[in-house]
This record gives structure tokens, C-alpha cells and sequence, in this order.
DNA sequence: TTGAAGTTCATGCGTTTGCATCTACCTTAA
DNA sequence: TTAAGGTAGATGCAAACGCATGAACTTCAA
């Protein structure tokens, strides 16, 4: 008897966890962390992604973190001098931020190590395809998450 | 010109990590964690998954916290009577770890309720094949950050 | 045009986390 | 047998987190 779909479905979810899990465990005790915690690694990769500034709540999207807590940790960023923020123009209420050169640096220099022991750990035990496959499943479901930008109507109706 | 295979890796690792992040935050936002947060779950569900008691230390290795954090998060699910702390007859130094029959109940309650949210979120954008695809790959990545139980002279050679 | 509702980010406060370290116990080798 | 080294878990303490809420600004409908 085959597994029912959503059987098939926790399943899946669980080991993407696992591994979630397992692999962090193992970056985390990589020793390249001495200047940037892996979160704040992760917000300047993140900022270091797009080209022009961007906002606080469109950061918050990538980052796993409370909106307060990623406000406070972008704050001490910008004490140590790694993210600029300015206010922006066209919104009153919302911030622009970017990398300063000195964050752009600090990120690629974390980041050029953690990419070598993140291949020696995925490119070690997967194939090419199952890499692809990864990449594509991995965007399905980060797109299903986010339900694109909905417009108000939508999201009320949502709510209802 | 094909992607390199490093390049593949970590195309393929951020994938995983966008796609974990998106969906956390999709669960974290159902309404089912009144009576246990998402890491409380995730200490009773792995807890559940054994048959038999299981030493603190193993089960560090399926949750995301440190040991300190991980000893007083269990401290206080054994202080609301939902795990048992017994000393380990065999080994005076640890612990032997099981849910109580409220635990088992919590974890449930909560997960019956959670595996709905999950199978929602899954199977609505992936295929039965791509939801194998990813159980199959994110085996094979766990099994890759935790190296098998080594010997104390394989350990030693390694960091030599 | 204006007021109500929504959005963006900041702040107060209690809780939780991680780091360093400690204690207790086990293991190994001389 | 015993001392040296390793492992399991607990604890002190500062840092960071999440929740609730506030302040400033924008949006939208009347």
C-alpha cells in the first residue's frame, strides 16, 4: 500500500529538517565563525545579494528571526560598521540598508570559506542531479510559502 | 558553460535554506502552538520517535540548541510533568529521557494538528516523485554531517 | 480633505540562549 | 590500582530573543 500524499509529504519535511539540522551543526563547528555569528553572516549575505538597498521587512523575509530581533541585530551591525542605514526618501516610516565596504568585505571573506566546507559537505554525498533536484524543490516550496505579494482585498478575503 | 559542482552545492544548500526558512515562518504563524512552542514540539517529537529512553546528548543531535540550552529546555518540560529525567542505571553521569504519559498526549495533540499544516504546505507544490526525491536527498545530506560513530583513535588521527 | 485602519520600525521587559566553566563519572594505560 | 584524559550534564552570567506595545508615517474610503 502506498504511503498517502500527506504521509509522503511529513516525510519529506522531516528529513529536510534533519538535515537542516545536521548540516548546520557541522558549519557551526567550522572554525571561520570568529568574526560573524552564522546570523550575521546571513543577514550580510543576504544584504550582499541585492544590489541596491534594501528594507527591514524585506530582509526579515530571508532571515529566520523576529521583527524586533533582526532590527536590534541590524542596529549592532551598523554600530560595528558593516550595514549603513538611511531613511528612505520615498517612505518615512521604513529604512534602506546596505553594506558599507567594510560589511561587503567581512561577507566575502566568511563567505568564500563557507562555501568551500558547504560543497565538501552537499557536493560529497549528492550528485549532480540530486543537487538540481534540491535546488528546484527547495525554490518550489520556498515560493509555496510565500503566497507572492498578495493585494489587500486578497489578503483580507484570506483572513475571513 | 555548465555550473561547477561547488557552485551546484551551495546554489543547492541556500535553496534548502530558503525553503526551510520560508516554511518555519508559515508554521510558526498556525495557531497551534498555544500549549508547546516549535522547539518544545521538537524535543517531545523526537522524543516520541523513540520507543526507549534516550540520553540528553542524543537527543542534542536531532535539535538545533546547545547543551546548556537544551538541558534547561528539557528541565522545564520536566518541571510541567511532560518528560522524565530518571538517572541512567548504566552510566552515572547521564540521563534517561521519556515522555510522560502528558507528554505523549501534548506532542499529539499538537502534531496531528501540525502534520495537517505540513502536508498542506508540501503537497500542494510538490509531486509524489519530488517528495521522495527530497526525503532520499535530505537522508543522504544528514547522514553526511554526522561521520558515523567514530572510534576515540579514528577522532584523534583526524584532528592530528 | 480627513479620519480610521494598516504598515514599518523601535523599545520595554521577561525569558531563553550561548559561552565558559564546573562537577561527577567513565575509560584507558602505565 | 591509580592517575590522566575524556565525556555527560549542570550552572553563572552576559548577550540575544520574542512578545506586546508604541511612535511615526502611509493608504484608503467617505
Amino acid at each position: 500500500m502506498p504511503r498517502s500524499r500527506s504521509r509522503l509529504a511529513n516525510d519529506a519535511w522531516e528529513s529536510l529538517l534533519t538535515a537542516h539540522a545536521s548540516l548546520m551543526k557541522r558549519f557551526a563547528a567550522e572554525p571561520i565563525w570568529d568574526q560573524l555569528s552564522m546570523r550575521e553572516y546571513d543577514v550580510l549575505y543576504t544584504l550582499s545579494k541585492h544590489d541596491g538597498p534594501i528594507r527591514l521587512f524585506e530582509l526579515g523575509r530571508g532571515v529566520l528571526l523576529s521583527q524586533p530581533a533582526l532590527s536590534r541585530l541590524v542596529e549592532r551591525l551598523a554600530e560595528r560598521g558593516l550595514v549603513e542605514r538611511t531613511p528612505d526618501p520615498e517612505d518615512g516610516r521604513g529604512l534602506r540598508l546596505g553594506l558599507t565596504a567594510a560589511g561587503r568585505e567581512a561577507q566575502r571573506s566568511v563567505g568564500g570559506r563557507h562555501a568551500v566546507d558547504v560543497a565538501r559537505a552537499v557536493a560529497d554525498v549528492l550528485t549532480d542531479e540530486e543537487m538540481r533536484q534540491l535546488e528546484s524543490i527547495g525554490r518550489k516550496l520556498a515560493g509555496a510559502a510565500t503566497p507572492a505579494q498578495q493585494t489587500h482585498r486578497t489578503r483580507k478575503e484570506a483572513v475571513l
